[in-house]
DNA sequence: AAAGGCTGCAACCGCATGCCG
DNA sequence: GCGGCATGCGGTTGCAGCCTT
């Protein structure tokens, strides 16, 4: 049998996604949703790469992803994670429930990178523990290990957050009661990859605190008006749903643009897990859109196993192996 | 004001991994 | 257990806009 490629070089439109792609692509998921990409350029006529459709999606027409202008606690994570977890950037994206591995990777390239790099000359080294390129059996059972000192350098990264702390305990307890209940076992939210099509922990409590984006005409409108009213960059290439202006305008147009809104979200009852499309549009065992969750969720991670995370501090000597010293 | 260089972002490419028959 | 397929992931590239000279 012959394996049919991946994509037809033939016939293949590259390059920026115009609005009427975009719209296609969302109006498809909308009705099948994410998953068997394969099928998506086949059914909807779109002269695109089925990888090609998928990234679109997930980067950019994916509800909940803000863009644009990382706050200091999120370069604090993205450091942290990324000195713990080495470029694993969907392992950090998980982290960072809002923003896309590419997101994050490019911001690394880009910014932070550069800035460890003139910021100190020990801090751009790769820490020691940074996890090797070897089996993934030998990665998997460092990860254990990995995930305390993930748990420590985000108690740090977070430690400006104290003042918050009272309010985000209560909300990770009251939204999310389980999130990160059963972590003592491993059970990081990077690890977790199943839980896409189902309900995730927090993917209730996402929902109730931000509601499941719903694919309207009016959102439609909304979404084709953003584009319209925005320059066009290159001859073709349109902003992003998500606010990809953001950075230069203000943080107020992601929320305006993306799809997580509250106001957009209000538009359906908050459902249940298996409810309208786009509840799967979680990330694997991460919250959906909304400002505070993903803080919430990593507080909760934090605090709630406390004992597990005392427990592999006093255990573990490792931690002193692994200095926390970034220019910032 | 114009030209060249630099920066940042969106997208592509190829490999790795997991799932299914 | 094996092979094929679909998807995920990280590295890299291309290009438009911005900045500097």
């Amino acid at each position: 049998m012959v394996r049919p490629p991946c994509c037809d070089k033939e016939g293949v439109k590259k390059g920026p996604w115009t609005p009427e792609e975009d719209l296609v692509l969302v109006s498809y998921i909308q009705e099948h949703g994410p998953g068997n990409w394969r099928a998506v350029p086949a059914r909807t006529g779109l002269m695109r790469c089925s990888k090609s459709c998928r990234l679109r999606w997930t980067n950019y027409l994916r509800p909940g992803i803000k863009r644009g202008n990382f706050t200091e606690q999120e370069e604090k994570l993205i450091v942290h994670l990324q000195a713990l977890l080495g470029n694993r950037w969907a392992a950090i994206a998980s982290y960072l429930p809002e923003r896309t591995d590419n997101d994050i990777k490019n911001y690394w390239n880009t910014h932070l990178k550069r800035k460890l790099q003139s910021g100190g000359d020990g801090a751009a080294k790769p820490p020691a523990h940074r996890p090797p390129s070897s089996s993934k059996g030998q990665w998997e059972r460092r990860l254990q290990t990995d995930i305390n000192l993930a748990r420590r350098a985000l108690r740090e990264a977070l430690t400006p957050l104290d003042d918050l702390k009272p309010q985000l305990q209560r909300d990770a307890a009251a939204d999310a009661p389980g999130a990160g209940a059963g972590t003592g076992g491993g059970d990081s939210p990077a690890s977790s990859s199943s839980g896409a099509s189902q309900c995730s922990p927090l993917a209730p409590a996402a929902a109730v605190a931000a509601g499941p984006y719903v694919l309207t005409a009016e959102n439609i409108s909304r979404m084709l008006d953003g584009w319209a009213g925005r320059k066009v960059r290159g001859g073709g290439t349109p902003g992003t749903p998500g606010g990809a202006e953001s950075a230069s305008t203000g943080s107020s147009d992601a929320s305006e643009v993306s799809y997580g809104g509250a106001a957009v979200a209000s538009a359906a009852p908050a459902p249940a897990c298996g409810g309208p499309v786009f509840e799967y549009e979680a990330k694997p065992g991460v919250p959906t859109s909304h400002q505070q969750m993903p803080l919430s969720a990593i507080e909760s991670w934090l605090f709630d196993d406390d004992s597990h995370f005392h427990h592999a501090v006093q255990s573990a000597s490792l931690l002193d192996a692994a200095p926390m010293d970034y220019p910032f």
